[in-house]
DNA sequence: CAACTAGTTTAGGCTAACCTAATATAATCA
DNA sequence: TGATTATATTAGGTTAGCCTAAACTAGTTG
């Protein structure tokens, strides 16, 4: 079982991802976010099936089994902790690690991944905040909220920070968005349009954002402000 | 001419470490070298010459073209700058470094092996003794002879261990051969016999070693002691 | 209920690497 | 030189993974 090749993998990674609460998977889904064609995705399946990683329902989509599901998360685990050492040993920006880890993930050996965990001392998240499966296939589930739904007047903790465009990533960061960071909703605005948030504990001034980056910002809601 | 398969990269290496001065390497030593059949190697050498990496002679076997020796070296290199990195900064013995490297080598991008040679300090050899080659393609060339062929009476430094057998590495790295460790050598015996060497700058007392072993133990030779 | 449409699957092909078996070449030696 | 042997190549086949185009399902809607 440890023995799966980059596409098996990426297939693996990709059904886990899209797979919300035990639903099935389109074909056409995968197929997107893969970047092959449906037709390719179909003969995929079938052989991820034939081989018990996943279950298919013809016409339908297809679930990851208790097999797929601890492959995909040691992957998942892997591409995590290859971020978080790039991040951390080597000193590289949040939007540089994860098409590097991308690739590594599927060359690096079980040894060197945990030998990597252990100099970070078993890091629990990842660089963009998400959260580090364990070897045994655990993984924290978030209960977070887009910033754009944080009510106005309260505040809110950066969390989670979605990793898939590494020029959104750059311009958060570049922001001042970083995991962790703390911040106060003053407005929002109707129909998906921009949001006014002020990073506490800087200095920075009000910052205006899209609607979308505002999404992209999951994050933990802290309420109204306390005395310190 | 930096996308190349793994298995093309394999081949430029094995054809780079086979070659002496220029000559032809022969079909049958690349596929025992690359563990495929010789029919394989006929078929890969053919594409390899029509991309222009190597230059071929029917029934005679391939040498590296220019462009080739320079796609070799850029492969070498991320190899061993992996290597010392695995070594250095992450503790590992060098008898495990090989394998690791064998497979980050094809998937680390050219940004993280230059990183990491950064954070070695722009290491020029390896764990084993090797010469990591520039990045501009130059390779030391070491003039260096077997323990085995060290004059009796006379002292060497171990400069270059062969890395293609871990548990071999295994052992002479117990036996306290390293990359730097200097010996005399006290006794050879004919036939290819064992070999006594006393290790300097230890107190460890002589050593009888096999034949084949003090061959792969490539040194410097130092002639007579001289005072301190 | 039939027809359309969106989405999926099958059919048939391609390429990279590998394999074995059969053939061809080159080198060696009687 | 001609026969033998060692080595290399070609022929033909396999598998993984992808593709396009054609055929099929299922869900929606006239």
């Amino acid at each position: 079982m440890t023995n799966m090749s980059q596409s098996v993998e990426d297939y693996l990674k990709a059904i886990y991802g899209l797979a919300h609460e035990g639903e099935f998977v389109q074909t056409g889904a995968l197929a997107a976010v893969l970047g092959v064609s449906p037709a390719s995705v179909s003969g995929m399946v079938r052989r991820l099936a034939d081989i018990g990683l996943v279950e298919r329902a013809a016409y339908r989509g297809v679930s990851l089994t208790d097999k797929g599901r601890r492959a995909a998360l040691r992957v998942i685990r892997r591409h995590r902790i290859l971020e978080t050492y790039l991040a951390q040993a080597l000193g590289w920006d949040w939007d540089m690690v994860h098409e590097e880890a991308e690739r590594l993930e599927h060359a690096a050996s079980d040894q060197l991944i945990e030998r990597m965990a252990e100099v970070l001392d078993d890091p629990r998240y990842d660089p963009h905040g998400a959260p580090i499966p364990t070897k045994e296939g655990e993984v924290e589930q978030q209960e977070l909220v887009p910033m754009s739904e944080v009510a106005v007047g309260t505040l809110g903790e950066v969390r989670l920070v979605s990793d898939d465009d590494p020029k959104r990533l750059r311009y958060v960061g570049s922001l001042g968005f970083r995991v962790g960071a703390r911040f106060e909703v003053l407005e929002t605005t109707p129909f998906r349009g921009p949001v006014t948030v002020r990073l506490m504990d800087t200095g920075a001034r009000p910052q205006v954002i899209g609607f979308e980056l505002a999404q992209s910002l999951l994050s933990f809601p802290l309420g109204r402000e306390v005395a310190v």
